[in-house]
DNA sequence: GGTTCCATTGAGACCCAGTATCGTTCAGCG
DNA sequence: CGCTGAACGATACTGGGTCTCAATGGAACC
């Protein structure tokens, strides 16, 4: 919202509107999620709408875009600020994690090749904690 | 070719046709490129043909799945053991790289999130040698 | 508050990647 | 050679995402 502000852009009712559903959203979510939660809760938001705002937040930094290992497109909130996710494979919970360390391995591949490296991305997959536990208890299937 | 033979699987037409149109790319392709490809050759290979052909091959190893910036899907032909990419946001050129200095990485980051990383993916985008060396020739611009 | 202007919107057509279906073909094997 | 099921091509279908266009409504200025 401030970001928004902040970047000249227009705070609107849609806008406003999808801040707050991503706002508490607990894990990741995908654009269907948000137009069918749109939809359901009456908000008048259009799908292409929604589109344009993920579009919009992901420029601004707050929401980032995940490529799930199956393929899919999915969302996370976030800070503004570099950085990575941990996904629960499980539950969806994403956990994120700073660069540290990353910096070295990414130097030192950029010495190895020869490659002037611009950008990377890297994704975890796993069990959260309490999905682990929960696997644990449940025996191992 | 042999990794099918090995895998039980039948050495048919179009999957030669195909392994030989791969093997002589240079970077990523998409299966769209394929798909054309094989068309314009007169190849006699159908979309769903070339989808279920990528999907084999990565099943296989030798061929990897990436999820460019821009949100495509491409695919590049590798070795079929655990690694990286890098890629040249310019020419599409890719780099293998192994894991060495990662397993440090999502070790930290287990430990400080409490989360059990099964899996992982890393992804780095940036200009390779000779496209560097063009870029400074021609200004940065 | 009223007016103006243009960014933003919703509806729906559209596009494209990928999947499912189904009748046909052909690789591998005896 | 003849069988059998894996693999095939054509094509219909699905679903994510974009485009178009007329209508709306923030924000800025009076």
């Amino acid at each position: 919202m401030a970001a928004l502000d902040g970047a000249g852009y227009r705070i609107t009712g849609p806008r406003r509107a999808l801040s707050r559903l991503i706002a508490e959203r607990r894990g990741h979510f995908t654009a269907a999620d948000l137009v069918a939660e749109a939809r359901s809760k009456q908000l008048g938001v259009g799908r292409a709408t929604v589109f344009r705002a993920l579009d919009l937040f992901e420029d601004l930094g707050v929401v980032e875009r995940l490529d799930l290992p199956s393929g899919e497109h999915a969302y996370v909130p976030c800070e503004p600020i570099h950085h990575h996710h941990v996904i629960c494979s499980r539950c969806g919970r994403t956990e994120e994690i700073d660069d540290r360390g990353i910096d070295e391995v990414t130097g030192s591949i950029a010495r190895r090749t020869g490659y002037r490296i611009d950008s990377h991305r890297l994704e975890l997959f796993g069990l959260c904690p309490a999905c682990a536990a929960a696997m644990a208890e449940n025996g191992p299937a």
